[in-house]
DNA sequence: TATCATGTAACATCATGTGATACATGATTC
DNA sequence: GAATCATGTATCACATGATGTTACATGATA
């Protein structure tokens, strides 16, 4: 079971480009993720659809931020990376004959609905601003550690 | 990204089981499940371990119920199949150098510990007799479906 | 016009879950 | 006690997706 990192990886990169001043291309991006510019173009694809970001071609060109860090959510940024699904446990069978299954399906179906509404109302509780105060928290404490693109 | 449907699929076994008079063979159950008997036999290793069901060999063998319906939840049963992973959707890195890092993946754990509490309180607030009374429940508004190995 | 960067399509690669096979162990039946 | 049946695993084969890579078209800048 392999975990979806975009969100957390879209995030990481939303903040770095809140630090930098001017664009940042792919490649650079991409290796500061490390991983692939295409990977990144990939991944920038719905945010920039939904305006969040903004792409420039040519020389000095790259991803710049194009929106206020403070109205924009993690949820927003879950949507737009298409809602990818959030659990790793499913059913077996969505709509089956046995009357068993239904049982099974019914119980963890609301269980998971549950959750699910708990994880998107917490995704719409954190703007990416309260993100990038924690981390501006923590860069006062730590000065040492860097910003940049020196990752573990 | 496959999802984990054992959870699912070892609740449809037991509630069979426990309309089903004398031991099961893995055979039977795997027919039912539309699988292979080694995946049922690699399922159930957990839970004949913690004692809820029990297993004979030789002429006559296969699965049975060894536990009270009543006090065997929905998480006991998660958890005797070694607690797999809730969501599918995670951390880059788990302890990271980098600031942003951090306070990106602070932000998400928060998230997802309170929905995987709220996950597993509900999976304990459901017992297999509970279950096994939703399936009856549905048995008698639509007695013309089978409680065998039909699925769909 | 040369270079740079995005935007995508198409393909390669790799991880991993699941199915399949083989065989050892133990229990039952005759 | 020999044959059969069923579990218990180890091991391998296979399918499926996600990710990485290559290639090339498009557009912008110098």
């Amino acid at each position: 079971m392999i975990r979806d990192t975009r969100l957390s990886g879209v995030l990481h990169v939303l903040l770095h480009m809140a630090e930098h001043e001017g664009p940042v291309t792919s490649e650079v991006l991409a290796r500061a993720m490390q991983t692939n510019a295409v990977v990144i173009r990939r991944t920038m694809a719905g945010l920039k659809k939904r305006g969040y970001v903004r792409s420039e071609k040519g020389h000095g060109g790259g991803w710049s931020l194009a929106c206020d860090l403070n109205t924009v959510t993690l949820g927003d940024v879950y949507e737009a990376l298409g809602r990818p699904p959030l659990f790793a446990i499913g059913n077996r069978s969505e709509a089956p004959q046995c009357l068993v299954e239904q049982a099974v399906n019914a119980a963890l179906d609301q269980a998971f609905h549950q959750a699910q509404e708990l994880l998107l109302a917490s995704f719409q509780g954190v703007t990416l601003a309260a993100l990038s105060a924690d981390f501006h928290r923590r860069l006062e404490r730590h000065p040492s550690k860097q910003t940049g693109t020196d990752h573990a």
